[in-house]
DNA sequence: CCGAATCCTGTTTGATACTG
DNA sequence: CAGTATCAAACAGGATTCGG
């Protein structure tokens, strides 16, 4: 067992925190999670919450969040053909950090934000 | 008063999702501050301790995160010079987040990063 | 309607060397 | 020690077009 890491230490911190960051970061990850953490949805509704999203970005980002099991894909073979996305369980395991975020992003936004 | 946006919706979420984005952003801020949560630390402690961010990204997140008064810059005008850098309550108060952050981290691991 | 494919651009990031 | 300067690489993001 090559060099255990402590729970308290910093180290151990910085490291959760890189894991987390690689599933989480980047411009719009964060918001499709918000979004469908409302409820499943279809490409084209995601696309207009979010609001400013090409769809190739949505495309690609919606498909490193299911390589990461943190949403479905679903295909109904209706005419014309749609599609689901939906939380796993392991995305909304993220709710309680999502809750957090928002809470500290509307308190960072009354401090700062709104003074400049 | 221009279009109000309640609390509860996802519009709401998503630009409360979008200011605290736009602090935490990118592959260093987090660390930073996970690493000043640990107590105040000078550039070359951060730099160690990170491991891997180089003079000049670690220099420009720090002054992004001076600017958005996440943390303090103190210089001691010692010989040679020394620079201590902080978190502001601003700063500190990322804790529930970061601790949200960390704790996902890990079951992220857990549940993914380790099985690959 | 839901994307895939292509092309193109600007920003981010990094390696390295150097300065007060 | 605490950064800056410079140059190159990588990547994020956008516009557009096309297919099932």
């Amino acid at each position: 067992m090559a060099k255990a890491i402590k729970k308290e230490t910093c180290q151990y911190r910085l490291i959760a925190g890189k894991d987390a960051m690689e599933v989480l970061q980047g411009k719009w990850r964060i918001p499709i999670i918000i979004s469908l953490t409302d409820g499943d949805k279809r490409f084209g509704e995601i696309q207009r919450e979010i609001g400013n999203i090409s769809p190739k970005m949505l495309s690609q980002e919606l498909k490193a969040l299911e390589e990461n099991k943190i949403i479905t894909r679903t295909l109904y073979d209706s005419m014309p053909v749609t599609v689901e996305y939906s939380l796993t369980p392991l995305g909304r395991s993220t709710d309680k950090l999502l809750e957090e975020f928002l809470k500290w992003g509307t308190h960072f936004r009354n401090e700062i934000v709104g003074n400049r």
